[in-house]
DNA sequence: CGATACATGTAAGAAGTTACATGATTGT
DNA sequence: ACAATCATGTAACTTCTTACATGTATCG
């Protein structure tokens, strides 16, 4: 009965109103100003999607009292929710997964470590490196073997996707860095990583 | 009157049935079995899109005779599936895209050069190239901004992005190189792009 | 007083997902 | 005869998109 028929979206709620309490507002602005949008920012898959994890028990929701502004709604996790997002960020990266569905991982790595720890995010780390691994070099044999019947432009579009893999493989072991970094800080710097 | 309501998946189809005729069957395994998988490899919605390109007349179907196999229908481009096709591979590409659509504007570019030629593949990928220039500092301020105000798995999620992008700008290089060299051969290099 | 930002929603329609149905042909 | 592959489709369901509706508070 632990229905995972939740949409990425709805995934992507769970993440947010896990770090702290907010509003469909708040929730839509942090869409429309972020590449998190690429998961939706309208008001209505929004609202009907927190609708729906809350009737399903995933989060709970009370009008904001106090104030003068018009009432907000905030949403919270319950247990439940906490279960349903744990269980999610546990879910082992297949194959698939990579060829597929890139941004749901990246959008369960970025939940992660609040939600798991450390060890968890590392964790997620490792097994995604290690797909990538298995699957860079199966897809260069494919636009060998399939570069002759394309336009050229269709083997330069396949081979973009590769280097996006590649690159994709040397930010894991740069976030692999980092982590471990944090755990023993023989000197600490104060500062996270470096955006380039 | 020239409405642009087709999907990704439309756009996909109309892209590989100009290529040249093929069935239903013929694009479900070129989506099963390459990256173009992400726009949807299931019969349920290749078929419905195919249908739904013909009664717009943008494709038409013949059934294929002889032979001994079941029926197979045979998709073709009509001319204004041609005008669809060569109005949604010269739009404009604008930061919105880049942000949000990036695959589409990859998928564009897979069909340019067959139906726009050389010169239209080079001006999509100088296009794309110049707004990705712009786009990258942007994305890299915003992780400025934010990174203290949340986990670092969401920081390193966001700079994984970056990263991705900046590998896309290197190869909009290799690829305009790749053209220019295609049309300046002084030697003649028999096969294509390197896969890595 | 009008514009703007805050804040939440709904309705209609398009398009995708999963799962199933159907049928022909080829190989064992 | 049976399984596998070729080949096309449909039905139920879910969810997203676009566009609209509503209402409060603040600022100039």
């Amino acid at each position: 009965m632990t229905a995972q028929d939740i949409s990425l979206l709805g995934f992507a709620l769970l993440g947010l109103v896990q770090q702290k309490p907010v509003s469909g507002y708040d929730l839509r602005k942090i869409f429309t100003s972020t590449p998190m949008g690429t998961f939706s920012d309208s008001p209505g898959a929004i609202y009907p999607a927190l609708e729906r994890l809350e009737k399903r028990g995933l989060i709970r929701s009370v009008i904001e009292e106090g104030s003068g502004l018009r009432r907000r709604r905030l949403f919270h996790l319950t247990p439940a929710g906490t279960v349903a997002l744990k269980q999610w960020l546990q879910k082992p990266i297949t194959r698939g997964d990579v060829a597929r569905r890139i941004n749901e991982i990246l959008l369960r790595f970025a939940f992660s470590d609040r939600v798991l720890g450390n060890a968890g995010a590392i964790a997620l780390l490792q097994d995604l490196q290690q797909e990538l691994v298995a699957y860079i070099p199966t897809l260069k044999v494919s636009v060998r073997q399939q570069a002759d019947v394309m336009p050229l432009s269709g083997a330069l579009a396949l081979i973009s996707g590769i280097k996006q893999y590649e690159s994709l493989l040397a930010w894991t072991r740069l976030a692999i860095a980092t982590y471990q970094q944090r755990q023993s800080p023989r000197k600490r710097a104060k500062k996270g990583p470096a955006a380039s």
